[in-house]
DNA sequence: TTACTATTTTTGTCTAGGACAATATTATGA
DNA sequence: TCATAATATTGTCCTAGACAAAAATAGTAA
């Protein structure tokens, strides 16, 4: 009925594909695309069409692909290129599938449900590495195909959140150690990376203070100081350029204190080249398990310093 | 210790503050300030301080001030505009100073068992208007006045998530009308008006399907389609330019069918002037429960739409 | 072949200065 | 006092060029 064509100005594009003005306006000139109508007063008016393309393309370039090989393509050539994307091998739960299809058929209640009887039979570690994490590349990856819609993908993030909270909240004791104060930096909105490495943490017995998403960098210090955290998390998601990832772990390690340990973790660093100075970088969420264990063997005592002569 | 200098480029101003960097630029020009030094490339490299006055004049800006009287003022001169904000009239419960003083102590346990309590104490309703209403009023004010940071502001919302989140967990329930899609568009990252929204509809008895934040407007159209859903409701903070309202919701109008009402709120509706056409623009939270009075009394019957001759 | 280094290409973001419509404010008249 | 017209403010858009960081490629040695 109300079909209108639907039309976006280069903000508008910038805020649904996530791909900045500058570069819009780039690649419209090097790779012909995307190359907008102008209104009278020749600015730029983007067809939901090319928005759509835009998003696409998005999602490739997170997923490592480069622009000049897919900026320029058709949609039918990006479609050959979708279906040769890295295959899922990672060992997984066999029910995966019955996910999808709730996803799919929008059955938010029933998918609710299915998760939490899935995190109670498998314990939450199982769970996390092999049901949540091989759904959500499974999600992208239909995602990719273009046999799921975004809002699906939303939908499905709810569930998961509330699934997860509600498993955090019970496993949240005060007085544990480390505490940890977990957070993203501004620019980076993905809750999911963050919850699960909260999960993780709070059950290996850390106690976790959960900041949400972007707390800007000189809110971290003082938050790190009021909470008396022994170290902060950040998380980050691809869809982060790696540039952006670097120059927020280096500002945020050089405004904390030394005694405050910096871990990083979530896809955006695993495309990370190098180390960076000061930074604990984590690959799967094991790697968080892990490295609490190391920090309770390094740290001196269950009190906080080493106070000589005392007792 | 670690006390290093932080600079800022402009991008990472704008994640900062949310100011854009074009606005950054011609501030620059205009008011004289904020003007940052250069790195040897001659770009722009803004300290601490000046991303500190930033973000305070950018709170002013979104509480209706302009430009021209805050931009351009020293820190001593903001002080004495920040104490002369509109006065918190509102009436409230009588308990609001304690839940201050729990954020600013930085007891997130404890806050949160705190405002479970007042809401089963007070009811939902008299929950949100007269202690989460207030509340969020109360500590933007406090922030302005430089007696509460961002990190605590952060802390405070995710406890009202928890408390409201578990809230709505119990009143969902589906089958119930009317049914409704609930998220925001894209650059408004903003849950806790929707959140609230979600647990005033769902308290009668409406059936909310929460999508999450920042739903890509031609995502929407299918969302709806795909749930069914009679009603859309879209959440707006006071941080979002009234132009971006603007837009936003006759695009939104325009790609959805007429038979779906679109409701929209939150603070950054307030700001508007004039109607929107073909969008139900909400004050108060007590607007949306009339308003769902009103759909039930205007509906034809539980069933979908009227078939004439049918039984 | 593999592994390391050097060169070239790619790519996003920055700069400057100008333009303009939408909004807010002030002036003017009924 | 209220509505209307004139003026000022303000954010965003435009073009076009420049450059460093990252990636790809070529070159060289083991």
């Amino acid at each position: 009925m109300t079909k209108a064509k639907i039309k976006f100005d280069i903000a508008g594009v910038e805020r649904e594909t996530g791909i900045g003005k500058d570069a819009l306006r780039v690649w419209e000139k090097r790779y012909g695309f995307p190359v907008p109508e102008r209104d009278e007063r020749e600015e730029r008016l983007y067809p939901q069409e090319q928005v759509d393309r835009l998003r696409l393309i998005k999602r490739l370039l997170d997923n490592g692909m480069r622009p000049v090989k897919v900026v320029g393509l058709e949609a039918a050539e990006l479609n050959a290129l979708l279906n040769r994307l890295p295959e899922d091998t990672a060992q997984h739960s066999g029910d995966l599938p019955g996910f999808i299809e709730l996803i799919k058929g929008h059955q938010a209640a029933a998918l609710r449900v299915a998760l939490s009887r899935a995190l109670l039979q498998q314990g939450m570690e199982e769970f996390l590495s092999k049901t949540i994490s091989p759904l959500n590349r499974l999600v992208g990856e239909s995602w990719m195909r273009g046999e799921m819609r975004v809002f699906e993908e939303h939908l499905y993030s709810e569930q998961i959140t509330h699934v997860l909270r509600d498993a955090i909240a019970m496993l949240r004791h005060p007085g544990y150690t480390p505490k940890i104060l977990m957070t993203t930096l501004p620019g980076e909105e993905h809750t999911l990376g963050l919850l699960m490495a909260e999960a993780t943490l709070s059950l290996c017995g850390a106690h976790c203070v959960m900041l949400g998403v972007q707390t800007p960098i000189q809110e971290i210090v003082p938050a790190a100081k009021a909470h008396q955290v022994d170290i902060v998390v950040l998380s980050f998601s691809a869809a982060i350029p790696i540039l952006q990832v670097k120059s927020g772990l280096q500002l945020a390690r050089d405004a904390l204190p030394k005694k405050v340990a910096l871990w990083a973790g979530g896809a955006g660093v695993a495309k990370l080249r190098g180390p960076v100075e000061g930074v604990q970088l984590m690959g799967p969420l094991s790697d968080l398990t892990r490295a609490v264990i190391a920090w309770r063997e390094a740290s001196p005592a269950p009190g906080k310093s080493i106070r000589p002569g005392k007792g």
